[in-house]
DNA sequence: AATTAGCACTCAAAGAAATGGAGTGCTAAC
DNA sequence: GTTAGCACTCCATTTCTTTGAGTGCTAATT
C-alpha cells in the first residue's frame, strides 16, 4: 500500500485544499513543518498518488486536488479527527433542548444547532414510527358539525385534524366513539395501523358505522401523517449562499428529499456514512453529505445529517455529528428507562 | 402632462424591458406596429421622459430602462391590465382549496398556487387575531405528569402544547380547570387575552392557584402563539434561482419578515400596493413586492403578497392577485353569514 | 412647428494579444 | 533514494483593439 510519507503528503494536500480551495502544489507541501523532503520528492510522490486515483490535476501546470477516493481515504484513515474539548462538549450540550417533550423536537434542536455551528445545511429524519404506539384518540366538538380529532402517541407527538361532518353527533355517539377508540386503538403501533385495520374496525362497529365512518377516516389520516417519517432540512440558506454549489441542484435535492433518503438508512450501512457528489440519491455537485444514525434499543430510529461543500472541515465536523447523535441516542434511551420505571 | 405619444412610448419601453431585460432603444420602439413615428422622434421623446425621471440610461450609448417612477406610472396608468379569461378564473378557483377548515389554510393555498403560477415568491399574513375568540380550552392527560393543553378559536384554528407538571392532577383538579377555563375564557378575544388577564385569573383561582398556575402559563403561551400573526413565505426558491436578485438580501428579508411587514398593512394604504426595491422595510434590490389586502367585515384581515423581479409582468400578475384576494374576501365573508344563520 | 434623415460620437462588451507566474516533469548530480 | 536545476506548460490577468448598438445634434423636409 502507501508508505507513510505518501500518506502524509496526501493528508497534507487534502488539508490544504479544504482550507484554501486552491489546487495544492509541491512547494506548499514542502513548506510544512513536519515534511522534511524537497519539493521534487513530493512531486514524484504526488505523481504516484495521482496514478492511484487519489489526486488529480485540474490542468497540466496546476497543483493537485483530491478525488472522491482521496477524500474517502482521508476520512477513513488519514485525518486526525479533533477530539472535542470540554468547552465544545458543553456548547453542544447546551444546544440540545432537553426540556422539549418529544424525541423529534430534540433531534430538531440538534439539527438547528448543527446548521448554525457549521454554516451548512442539516437534515433530520424523524424517529421511526415503529417505536410509537397510539396512546389516545380524542374527539372534541368545536362548533356546528365541526369536530377536532386528536391523536397522541407514546413518543409524545400530537396531531390534530378538523372534521366537518354532515350531522351533529349525539352525546351517545361521541361516547361510543371515544370508548371504541380507547378499546381498539390504544397500544396499537402506528406502523400496524393501516387500511386493513380500518376496514376491520369499521365493519366491527355495527350500527354506528354510517355516522362514524368519516371520523374513522380522519383517524386513519392522522395515523398516516405520523407514519410518513418527515425529513426536514435546516439552514439551506447556508448552502445557497455558496457559489461553488448549484442552487438548482440544492433545491431539487430538497424537493426530492424523501425519495433521496429512502434507502439511505438501510441497516446495511454503518452508523456514520459520508457521501460525495452523486452517490445514489444524493446529487449535488461539489458537495458531500454526512449522515449519522440515531439509535434506540440498538435499532436505527432516525438520523442526523449534514450537507456541505466537498471541501468540508471533516476533522472538525464529524466529531460534532458523532457527539450529537451519541447524546441523542443516550437521551432517548434514558427516557425509555424512565417510562419503564414509572409505568 | 405627458401627451399621448409619450405615454405610448413609455409604456412600450416598460413592456419591452419587462420582456427582454435589455435596455430599449429607439429603433426597437419604432418597429412596433402601433408606433408611426421615426426613431429620431422617439429619441426626442425619450430624452424628455428621461428628464421627467421616468427613464434612465445605464450608460451614454445604451437604450433606456424604466426608473421606479416609470414603473409606478406604468402600473397606475399606462399598462392595460389583462382581464382574466374564464379559463384563468377557473384555474385560480381550482387552486383555492375551499374544503379546508380555516381561513388561514385557505389563504395559504392561494399563496402556494400563486407562487407556482407566477414563478415568484409569495407572502401571506394570517387573518388577524382580532377576528377570533377562544371557543375551547381542553386539558388531556397523556402520560405520567404529562398533559396536552388544547386551544380552539372561533376561526377554527387549533394549537396544542405539551406540559410536563411536577405532580399528577387529581380528577377534581382537572374538572375544576376545565370548568374554570370554560367560564372565564370562552368568548374572550385572542387579542384581549394578555398578561394582565392572566394575573387576574390566577389570583381569582384561590386554592388551586399553586397547582394550576403552570397550566395557566401554558394557556397564556397558546394565546400568545395565536396572537403573533405569522407571515409565511412560499416559493422562495423561485427567487433564489434568479441571478439578478441577491440571495443574501432575500434571505435577510425573509428572516426579518415580521419586522418588515409590521407597518405594511396600515389602514392608510390602499387595498393593493406595489413596492419597489427599497421601500420602507422591503429591501431587495431589483425586486418589487405587490401586496393586496384581504378583508372581512370591511376591515383588513390579512394579506396576500408577491415578491418578484422588478421587471415583473405586472399586467398579468396584478389581476391574478386581485382576483384571488377578492375571492378569499368573499369566501370568508360567506362563512360568516353561514355562522350567523346557524347560530 | 413638428418630424425626420444623416452623421459624428460614445461606450460597454467581446475578442485578441501580451505578460506573469505557479507548477510540473525530466535529467543529471549528489 | 533524494534533490537541484531547467525547460516547458498553461491558466489568470492585464492591456489593447474591434465592433456595434445607441445616442444627441443639426440641417433638411413636410
Amino acid at each position: 500500500m502507501l508508505d507513510e510519507r505518501k500518506r502524509r503528503i496526501l493528508a497534507a494536500v487534502v488539508d490544504a485544499y479544504i482550507l484554501t480551495g486552491e489546487p495544492v502544489g509541491s512547494k506548499a507541501i514542502a513548506a510544512l513543518p513536519d515534511i522534511r523532503v524537497s519539493p521534487a520528492t513530493i512531486r514524484n510522490d504526488m505523481a504516484v498518488l495521482e496514478q492511484l486515483g487519489y489526486l488529480e490535476q485540474p490542468h497540466t501546470s496546476a497543483g493537485r486536488i483530491p478525488t472522491y477516493s482521496g477524500y474517502r481515504l482521508y476520512i477513513d484513515e488519514l485525518m486526525n479527527a479533533k477530539t472535542l474539548s470540554d468547552e465544545e462538549k458543553k456548547l453542544l450540550d447546551d444546544c440540545l433542548d432537553v426540556e422539549v417533550p418529544t424525541a423529534d423536537a430534540l433531534i430538531e434542536s440538534a439539527s438547528k444547532a448543527l446548521a448554525e455551528l457549521t454554516h451548512c445545511a442539516t437534515v433530520v429524519k424523524n424517529v421511526a414510527p415503529k417505536f410509537s404506539v397510539i396512546t389516545k384518540v380524542e374527539i372534541i366538538p368545536t362548533g356546528k358539525r365541526m369536530y377536532v380529532l386528536l391523536m397522541v402517541t407514546s413518543s409524545g407527538n400530537i396531531k390534530n385534524k378538523v372534521c366537518r361532518l354532515e350531522f351533529d353527533l349525539t352525546n351517545e355517539q361521541m361516547e361510543f366513539f371515544t370508548k371504541y377508540m380507547a378499546e381498539n386503538l390504544q397500544g396499537v403501533s402506528i406502523e400496524d395501523f393501516d387500511d386493513e385495520e380500518i376496514d376491520r374496525l369499521i365493519s366491527a362497529m355495527g350500527a354506528y358505522m354510517v355516522t362514524l365512518a368519516p371520523l374513522l377516516q380522519g383517524v386513519c389520516e392522522l395515523a398516516e401523517n405520523f407514519r410518513e417519517n418527515e425529513i426536514r432540512v435546516q439552514g439551506e440558506k447556508n448552502l445557497l449562499a455558496r457559489r461553488d454549489v448549484s442552487s438548482e441542484q440544492i433545491v431539487r435535492f430538497i424537493e426530492n428529499k424523501n425519495e433521496a433518503f429512502k434507502n439511505m438508512l438501510d441497516d446495511s450501512f454503518g452508523d456514520l456514512q459520508v457521501l460525495f457528489g452523486e452517490d445514489g440519491g444524493f446529487v449535488i455537485e461539489n458537495s458531500s453529505m454526512i449522515v449519522s444514525k440515531i439509535k434506540k434499543d440498538g435499532k436505527t430510529a432516525g438520523s442526523l445529517g449534514l450537507i456541505g461543500p466537498l471541501r468540508l472541515d471533516y476533522a472538525k465536523v464529524i466529531p460534532y455529528i458523532e457527539y450529537l447523535t451519541d447524546r441523542i441516542t443516550n437521551i432517548i434511551s434514558e427516557d425509555d428507562d424512565d417510562d419503564e420505571k414509572e409505568i
